[in-house]
DNA sequence: GTTGAAATTAGTACGAA
DNA sequence: TTCGTACTAATTTCAAC
């Protein structure tokens, strides 16, 4: 509940830019979807691809690029060829009011390759990529063990990656909707979570679904039972005090 | 120790292919740092950044796509911008001897953008995008609960990614590489996991290490002492008969 | 592994539907 | 808005060094 109208004004855009962003119709999404099989394919493929003349497709691109909804284009590299072959999570717990200094220390450290701010348990999970075991090992009772904004840490190894979309796309569902949407029982403490999920960084997300329907249904369809339906499924919220982690990060 | 030779011979590679992957040299590492900040840049570009002819930063991008260093080129797009505005975690455990239907039910959930397999006390984390908190309620205990092979999950939501590099790279090093490397004091079971680290999926990597030395120091320098060295350091090893799974995936 | 020239393709700008 | 065409600039390919 701190920052509810984040994406709804300007926030990750440069200044003078209009930061509502575009309303995203089928064919960008058309177009994102051919991105992000081929990121190198030209503008005029591209085009023939989407089923849009040349004209149209350089200026959705560019107005996709300028909006910010492509962020950037990349390779995508086989870890173990470069020479990293072991990945490992380590879930990080941090002592409150020093995100700041753990964010700085992170950027001090190249071999991370992802890191987010989550509820539950821990704070952070942070995924290494390197050479072998050993550096795990001196990463996290070496490196991380030194920042005083770690208080303790979690390791595990990743023993396979069974599955990697480049992103997922709105346009997505609608192949795996299999079985019937529920009839969403009403107020139940949607996700238990202590409100962190629905106020915090990416969330708030309702903002430019375009075609993509059902955006704005998170209100009416929070059906976790008070304590768990289901044999073993835990929804985990968030640790006390998250609330002020946010305003550091 | 299942299989320790995974990429010394061909393993990912079309039939015909030379897999032993070509070495990496330094400009070769260049050519990827170049393409990880730019995946739509012209190889005549590329050529100059890198510092080499134009048809040399041919030859060697197209042994790149070939071999396999580098698997595909795709966007990065805005989450929130596309409509997917909350990320979830998901960590499942797995019953045994079912891994080969968690992955085909894998592959019908389009919201799944990683899964990856891990040791430690859950069998997989997988990370989701949906439109709201809803979805993610709905993916867990309709979807992922009415899958035999999944015997429990826990749920944590992503509050804010911090940190997404597109990969890391072994000349990234050096950079953050801080204090002193310790002496690696000798066998200890090395992160006390039941053997899978060393022998399963991304591991074993020593191979294609080129000039970045310390690669294939995996089998000397573990060091994870028997009940975790520094404060609150965990190291958390594969739950019982992981060694299984890995036959089935 | 490099340079240079030819052929192809990409990117841009315009008017018309 | 979107399309189609013509123009300009760049990239890729292929040759010889």
């Amino acid at each position: 509940m701190t920052e509810m109208s984040r994406n709804s004004t300007q926030e990750g855009g440069q200044p003078g830019r209009i930061g509502i962003g575009l309303e995203l119709d089928a064919t960008h999404l058309k177009i994102l979807e051919v991105l992000r099989e081929n990121g190198r394919i030209s503008v005029a493929a591209l085009a023939e691809r989407v089923g849009i003349s040349r004209a149209n497709a350089y200026t959705r691109f560019e107005a996709l690029r300028a909006d910010g909804a492509i962020k950037r284009f990349t390779a995508e590299i086989d870890h173990v060829r470069a020479g990293l072959g072991i990945t490992a999570l380590i879930f990080v717990t941090v002592r409150q009011q020093m995100w700041r200094q753990f964010r700085a220390q992170l950027a001090q450290m190249p071999e991370v390759e992802y890191c987010a701010i989550t509820t539950g348990q821990h704070d952070a999970m942070i995924q290494v990529r390197v050479t072998d075991v050993a550096a795990v090992h001196t990463m996290v009772t070496d490196r991380l063990a030194n920042i005083p904004a770690v208080k303790a840490t979690e390791t595990v190894f990743i023993l396979d990656e069974v599955l990697r979309r480049p992103y997922v796309l709105p346009s997505d569902r609608g192949a795996g909707r299999s079985s019937r949407r529920p009839p969403a029982d009403p107020a139940a403490g949607s996700a238990r979570s202590t409100g962190p999920a629905g106020s915090a960084g990416p969330a708030g997300a309702a903002g430019p679904a375009g075609s993509t329907g059902s955006a704005g249904s998170a209100g009416s369809a929070g059906s976790v039972g008070a304590e768990v339906p289901l044999g073993m499924m835990r929804f985990v919220g968030a640790a006390e005090g998250r609330a002020q982690l946010q305003q550091d990060v």
